[in-house]
Parts: structure tokens; sequence; C-alpha cells
DNA sequence: TTTTAATGAGTAAACGTTTACTCATGAAAG
DNA sequence: CTTTCATGAGTAAACGTTTACTCATTAAAA
């Protein structure tokens, strides 16, 4: 095993102190510029990284971000990651991912990892529970933790579900239908109560029927099952307001088994606005959801309490638009 | 603030020393049950995590494996590396995860960041280059990076791209098909070459012309305009063999707009066996990637480099097979 | 009873940084 | 010529662990 390179090589090979080898790299105290230079070439010349491990021990704090998601798989979260993992890198943070798979005790076994971890910070990725970490600040984003009335200090990005709801009703109205059904998985979180919510704002508004049909699962057999049950049944339906893309797809499959076409006589819209709603034949209208921005209001909020430059908990609610495509034409 | 608590606070407690509460901690050395009982106890009480820096600066290696990926939004990556993550944590390391956008100067910034962290391993999914990082163990999976040949320590972890690409040609071939053509992107790495030259091998195995198109890039328009215009210069074609989903998708919509029918007058096969495949309508004939096995054989071959266990550099390629759908009846 | 061995637990060094003190040097000010 | 002050750089403590040495106690062996 070839010897450690560390501070002290590079001070002794400079002819320097390891504090003046330390000033250098951190643009730190005072020191001559031949010195930088000479410090500098040895670093260079010998490969130095500087070992971050010991530098987090002495400050005290780690530089290192945790990100709890549910399934890093699904487009949107991976979407949320991505963008996340860019700004923080970019604050010179490293990111470190965790899978929960939807399994509490999984998460908790990730959170005790990252406290161990010492990270700098954790943000909750569509997180269900709210935890009061102490020692270590948190954001949720996403999603709205259930428990999130009851605890005050809390910070989360949201985007505007409500309203997601009511612009996906009111393109199918404005359109014409008049027999209007949400679609919804049984597996109901906060954000679908919301869009759901959005939904039957607009149908009230224009004195229309509010209907709702719950799937099974966010899955597209449980969708298609469904609205074929629906549809046989003798219903009326010529709009359908899904909450996630995938069940529109499902939905779309089983009114194509019965021989009904989308969209001449049924209009539909999905939600996400997903790779598969434009790949998708007809492309889906779908509601984007400003991903970008989210990730940037959480990283932002995130590094702002961490520097205790700002305390109180909030909720910041982001603006979505309706994509519209062949689905509702 | 409140005083930080660790393994002195604990031991105070506990009436021990530090290494007393280490030993339990650890499970290493000796120590009595009524002992450990008193220490859990207190460990308990005051929520002690213990600090993972300190311990990785004594121990000299921080358990944390990095991962280099292009682009986590794109689901074959994101699958890797969630099974990837999953393995790993099961072992008690951690991910980070560095996203480089296919950016070279990016990905430097990121080893040069991960090599600072002394991470314990690097996986690279798909990377192009081969570094030769000499303190850190370092293993490729879904790509071979460019000059594997030149540098021999390297371990790699692959799909059997060949096999993929004779595959879908066979299928095709199998079902009555006499004029088969393959379209793939002109960003053509080594994988892509791979099912190219499977495809060859068995276009020649049964005496048939071996055609190829080049869309401009890996996107649904560019392949759409490539296969209309191979189309409409009168050039025959019954059977179309892709190198991806998404390429198959491009060129279903293409065809569409041709009034060609999938799969009655063109038969086709994708790549990857996405989400896509199974949702699309017609549901797209795909290789599929054994992307579990795929992970599992990149860990475990990680960790026995890790320990020393394996010094050798080595390549492995795991087996695909064809999942037969819509797009091939 | 004496010797030997096993057990439980403490002491202190080391891991690689950062930074509060310190100090020598030389220039400017008096 | 003395005093003051800015500059560049070194010394050593601290961060929270792990573990090689200890050593006292007690049990087993002789």
């Amino acid at each position: 095993m070839k010897d450690k390179i560390n501070m002290k090589t590079i001070a002794g090979r400079a002819g320097v102190s390891v504090a003046t080898v330390s000033r250098v790299i951190n643009q730190n105290g005072r020191f001559s510029a031949e010195t930088e230079a000479r410090v500098r070439h040895v670093m260079e010349e010998m490969n130095y990284h500087p070992n971050t491990i010991a530098k987090s021990l002495r400050e005290q704090h780690s530089r290192i971000i945790g990100v709890i998601v549910p399934d890093i798989t699904n487009a949107h979260f991976a979407g949320l990651v991505l963008e996340i993992e860019k700004i923080l890198f970019e604050h010179a943070y490293s990111t470190v991912i965790c899978n929960t798979n939807e399994s509490d005790a999984l998460e908790k076994k990730h959170i005790d990892a990252l406290l161990s971890q010492r990270v700098s910070g954790i943000i909750f990725i569509s997180g269900k529970r709210h935890y009061s970490l102490h020692d270590v600040t948190v954001v949720y984003v996403d999603r709205r933790p259930d428990n999130y009335d009851t605890d005050s200090d809390c910070v989360v990005v949201e985007s505007d579900n409500e309203s997601g709801g009511y612009l996906a009703a009111e393109c199918l109205i404005r359109k014409g239908c008049k027999d209007i059904t949400m679609l919804y998985a049984r597996t109901m979180d906060h954000n679908q109560k919301m869009r759901l919510t959005g939904y039957q704002k607009a149908l009230a508004a224009h004195d229309l029927a509010v209907r709702a049909l719950e799937a099974d699962s966010v899955s597209v057999e449980a969708a298609a099952a469904k609205i074929k049950a629906y549809s046989r049944a003798g219903n009326r339906l010529d709009g359908l307001v899904c909450t996630t893309d995938l069940l529109a797809i499902g939905a779309m499959i089983g009114l194509r088994e019965l021989g009904i076409g989308v969209p001449e006589d049924v209009k539909i819209t999905g939600y996400d606005d997903s790779a598969l709603a434009t790949l998708y034949h007809p492309t889906i209208t779908s509601v984007h959801q400003p991903v970008r921005d989210m990730a940037r209001k959480t990283v932002s909020l995130l590094l702002d309490h961490m520097d205790g430059r700002q305390k109180e908990s909030a909720r910041y609610v982001l603006p979505v638009y309706l994509a519209e495509r062949e689905t509702t034409t």
C-alpha cells in the first residue's frame, strides 16, 4: 500500500505548514502569491483531493443533503430528484438518495442513517408523515405531510393541485362535455383530494352534476376495469378527468375495448404531463406541474433555513397549467 | 444551542468509558450484559446516533458509493439506480447520486467531489470513458467504456446486446417479414453497435438483405421523419428493428401518418422493455434487459473488489429475452 | 495455596482537517 | 532611533470515533 497523501504530505513537499496549505485551499487567512503557487503546484502534481470527511468532522457539518423519495422510478419523482441534485451540486452539496419503496420501516432506517451521517438537511419528496427532526432542517416537496396541521414548524413546497383539477374540468366543460366524471385511485393522498376539490368546484360553477369513480389502484388495469364497468352499467359519459396520466391511459384502453372513441365520444384529461402524455396516441391533455420551479424553491428554502436566514415554517404553492392535446380536441 | 451529544455524553450518563460505548455499538470487544443494557438504554433515551463522519475518519473509509449516471430521468437508468441503491443499503452503504447530464466537464467535477469524499467505490452507469482511479474501486454497468481495450483493470457488467438485436430480428423473420430494416440513432455507442451486429447476423443467417436507417437523434420526431422519408422513397418495408422503444414509437407515428398499419403492414420491435412498451397502443414487442440482475452483479462485484476478495478485471454479459407483444402479431 | 487464564473495562493515540494564537520580519510613523 | 502595525506563516487544540495496550478482578487449574 502506498502511503496516504494528505495535507502534511503536501505541506512537506511545498516546504510550508499544514495551516498554510489549508489557507490556500480555502482561500482563507493570509499567504503570499508565491507560496500559493508552490502549494498549488504540489497539489496538482500529487493529484491531491482534500479529505472532506476530516473537514466535515472539524466543521461540524457534512455538506450532504439526504433526499427521501418513495420510488425513483416514477418519472415525476425522478424529474424532481434530477433538478434538486443539479441545484445542490451547484452549491457544493452532495445528494444522497434514499428510496423508501413506500415502506415506513425503510423510511425510518434511512432517516437514522442520514442522521448518523450528520446530513446538513433532508428533503422529503412526497413524504407521508412529518417528523420533527430537531437537529436537521427539513423541507417537504410535492406533498404536504398528513399531520401538517398539528405540527407547525414544517416547510412545504407543492404545486396547486386544486387549480389543476379545476383547469382540467373547465377544459372539458369548455369543449361542451355534459356528463363529466373524475377517475381517481383508492390510495388517495392530500394531492388527489385537492384535485378532486378543484374538479368539483369547476362543475359546481357550471351547474353540472359531480361524479367520481374510484379505481382499485393507480394502474392501467384497474382504470380500464373501472371505466368498463361504469360504462356497461349504462352511465352516460362524455368527459373524464383523471388524477394521473396512467389512469387516463387505462381509461382509454378500457373505452377502446368497448368501441368508444377518444376524443370523439369521450374527452379525457390526465395529470403530471409525463412523457407518456406526448407519446401516447392520441396525445393526452394533461396538467403540467412546474417541476423545475418546485426544485428550485425547495433547495433555496432548505439553504435559507440551514443558514438560519429564515426560521418560520411556510407553505408554497406553485402554479400549474393545462397542456391541451388530442384527447380534448 | 443545546450541547452536542456524543459518545462522551452517553458514556458519562451510563457510567462507563467511551471505549465501552463504542464496543457496545459495534458489538466488538468484551462487555457484560448489564453494561450493554445500561448503554443501550441511555442511547435510546437521548436519541443518540453515532457520528458516521468521525467513524469514517478513523476507519479510513466512508461506506458511501458514488453512482454516476447520465440522466436519472431515463427510465432504464432510474431502474438501475433504484436496484443498486436498494442492494447497497442492505449492505449498510449510502448511495450518492451524480447526474452528469452527458457533460464531460460535469462528470469530472463529480468525480473530484467523490474522491474528496473518499467514497468506498464508484459505479458508472453507462459511462463513456474509463478513468483509472488508483485509490477507489470502480465498476461500469450497462455500457462498456470506449477505451475498454487499451486499459485492462476495468470491471464491466452489461446485458447481451448482440443477442438482443438477434432475437428481435429473428422474431420478425419468424413472422414472415422479408424486407427488414434496423432503425438506430446517430449517437451510436457500443451497445447500439452490438445490437446492430446481432441484427445483421440474424438476417445473414436467413439470407436476407441487411439495411439500416440512421435517425438524427433518439427522439420520436427524428424517428418519424426518417421512416416517412424512407417509405416515401418507395422502399419496401415489412419489418423494423428499433434500438430503443422511443424510436419504435416514433416510427409508428410516422407510419400512421402514411396510413401504414402496425402490425398488419409492418411489424416492429423496440428495445429496453420500458413502461411505454406495455402502455402504448399497440403494445410493443421489446427486448428486455435483466435490470435487477445487472444491479445485483454490479454491487457484488464492487463489494468483492473493495474487500480485495477479487482483483482481476472482468466483463460480465447477462442474458436478455424478447417480450413479444402486439406489434409483432 | 499459588499460578494461570479469562473477563470486563479504562487510557490515550490516531484519523486529516480548521483556526485561534502566536511570532518574526520589515515598513511606516513618530 | 524607537514605536507601531501589517504581513506571512507556524503551533497546537479540537472535532467524535476506534482500537491497541493496559490492568484489576475473578475463576479455573495445579
